[in-house]
DNA sequence: CAGTGAGCGAGCTTCCGCTTGACTT
């Protein structure tokens, strides 16, 4: 009898590798190395049907929306291969990402391998292996309606392209583009611009005074001035876009400011502590990374553009550093939530690991899920300082912020505790009384932060986050004034956005996939829309000319709700509630 | 007759998402 054989094929030839070590040698494991067919470029359909839609699309609008595939350039010998390989394969076993690109894929392999022998559909969320060899015992069929929800969106996003960019030839300038994930990226950019192109600027004085507590070993210290008589002072906050003031507040300009400056500053005035407040408060760890946040964080940390980080982040991939770097889900698997403990345990101490393990789900609209965090690979997470003979440069510090975040999502709440003291000053020479206020945080347990802070994105009109420490003040304590000034400011309008805040906005609406957001960026910028400068994103004159005409003539497309209330109907077609050509007939030719 | 101009057809640009290398930014 001959020895049973199988093949098992994955979208990613690096996890193959890892797999096939897993499944012994009965087990052939290949990749897919992604699609194997697509929509044919129209140009490319044959001549008797260039008259017809399929000559504008390879979709065939007018009978039931049928596509016309053909292999992706390049896969040919990927083909060849699996081929060969199933001719001495006695079971197939289909095992693409469970997603509904991964479940078309599969459906795509079956149309073109053809296999004769009997087929399984094999799906897993993390590659360990128990993990590995649970799939083998738990196949189930192809999800035929997860397929046709795949092939819907790939309509749809073939539909919208090449029915809209042509008219951007014709209207505006030849080369234009236009697309259900990049106009919405665009108009972001562009929207942006124009609320920092009405944005008015808005003046104001605020006025800072340093204490001396006067007692051994208790440092001076700043405070700002917060009421006069009871009437809060306005900053930053208190003006809108339009530079208009609102609340309750008093407007200091230039004389006002100074004024009460040479006030407080009169020798022998009263500076008394009214009151001393404690807040204790919690911050807890951020969830392990997904695509989205690590190009964010890579990008406030180290600087790294989303395609860097990326590239970096495949290297580290390919060579086993860490697990796959296209995902959209936070959560970890047991196995690595428990080798985070052990490290944090072993590296920090059992007091600094959270009582139970923290698990965290994903909140974004359209997370599929198929694959979980980023995270160091293995049972047993190899320190950063275990590597840094191996990795050098972007690749060691890609791998410690991956390595930190991991652990850090393990470990204790941080405890801080923030005081707050006010400061009476007066009554002045002016019958008036001002109230300073100052406040400092002191972390009380450090917790997670031991091993890592996540990055906050710079924030408007506020004052940068005081750290300090206050000293220890008592009430009715009396201070002596060091120095008082007052200082001008002026409201900023909202900045343009960085790569990694505009990924971020873009995955809140559900637009574009954690194996877009680096290319998304860099197709606005080759399509001439969109400019770096630094690391802010400017608006290109075309980019407001196209995104006027879009608003004009196909606002609902351009809308960036879009995507999300497609995902809703995709959805549907999933769990066969809805029926995908009625959908994309009333999608193409609209009414009901 | 030579030179000009109207009119026509063909070819080019374009989408999103999955995956790696290839040397075109």
């Amino acid at each position: 009898m001959a020895i049973s054989h199988k093949l098992v094929i994955v979208e990613s030839p690096a996890k193959a590798k890892t797999i096939s070590k897993y499944l012994g040698e009965n087990f052939t494991v290949l990749a897919s190395v992604g699609h194997i067919r697509e929509l044919v470029e129209p140009k490319n359909v044959p001549k008797e049907l260039k008259k017809t839609s399929i000559g504008k699309f390879a979709v065939d609008v007018d009978n039931g929306f049928t596509p016309y595939y053909g292999i992706t350039a390049g896969k040919t010998k990927t083909i060849s291969d699996l081929k060969a390989a199933l001719k001495g394969a006695d079971e197939l076993y289909l095992a693409t990402d469970e997603d509904r690109e991964g479940e078309a894929i599969a459906w795509h392999l079956l149309e073109v391998l053809k296999p004769k022998v009997p087929v399984k559909r094999m799906v897993f969320h993390e590659i360990t292996k128990e993990a590995i060899q649970g799939a083998l015992e738990h196949t189930r069929a192809l999800d035929t309606d997860l397929v046709e929800a795949q092939e819907t969106r790939r309509i749809v996003d073939r539909l919208y392209g090449y029915e809209i960019s042509p008219v951007l030839w014709r209207k505006i300038n030849r080369g234009l583009s236009a697309g259900r994930v990049q106009s919405p990226a665009v108009r972001l950019v562009v929207e942006r611009e124009r609320e920092r192109m009405a944005f008015v600027s808005a003046a104001y004085f605020d006025v800072k005074a340093s204490f001396d507590p006067n007692t051994a070993g208790e440092p001076v210290f700043e405070a700002k001035l917060q009421t006069v008589d009871g009437q809060r002072i306005a900053t930053g906050e208190n003006f809108d876009d339009k530079g208009q003031l609102s609340g309750n507040v008093m407007l200091l300009d230039s004389a006002a400011a100074e004024a009460l400056a040479a006030a407080v500053g009169v020798p022998g005035v009263n500076i008394e502590v009214v009151s001393v407040e404690a807040k204790p408060s919690t911050r807890r760890p951020a969830a392990p990374f997904t695509t989205s946040t690590l190009q964010q964080e890579a990008s406030r940390k180290l600087r790294m553009g989303a395609k860097q980080t990326m590239d970096t982040a495949q290297g580290l991939y390919q060579e086993g550093y860490i697990t796959y770097m296209r995902t959209d889900s936070p959560t970890l698997s047991g196995q690595a939530i428990s080798a985070a403990r052990s490290q944090a345990t072993k590296m920090f101490g059992a007091e600094y690991v959270s009582d139970a393990p923290r698990l965290y789900s994903g909140k974004s609209k359209n997370a599929q899920e198929a694959h979980e965090a980023i995270r160091p690979a293995g049972e047993v997470f190899k320190t950063p300082a275990e590597l840094s003979t191996l990795l050098h440069g972007r690749a060691y510090d890609l791998y410690e912020l991956i390595w930190k975040r991991t652990v850090a999502s393990q470990m204790q709440d941080a405890k801080v505790s923030t005081t707050t003291a006010k400061i009476k000053v007066g009554p002045l020479n002016d019958g008036r009384t001002a109230e300073f206020t100052a406040s400092g945080t002191v972390v009380t347990f450090r917790g997670f932060l031991a091993a890592y802070e996540e990055s906050q994105d710079e924030s408007r009109n506020q004052d940068e986050a005081a750290e300090s420490k206050l000293p220890n003040l008592a009430v009715g304590q009396k201070l002596s004034l060091v120095e008082v000034n007052a200082k001008d400011h002026q409201t900023s309008p909202p900045p343009r956005y960085t790569e990694a805040s505009l990924v971020k906005a873009l995955e809140e609406d559900g637009i574009g996939r954690p194996s877009t957001y680096a290319s998304i960026m860099s197709n606005i910028t080759n399509k001439g829309y969109v400019t770096k400068r630094g690391q802010a994103l400017v608006p290109e004159w075309i980019a407001f000319t196209v995104i006027r005409f879009l608003e004009d003539n196909f606002g609902k497309m351009l809308d960036y709700k879009f995507t999300a209330s497609m995902e809703e109907d995709l959805d549907l077609i999933a769990d066969g509630k809805l029926n995908a050509k009625e959908w994309l007939k009333h999608f193409y030719f609209g009414g009901d």
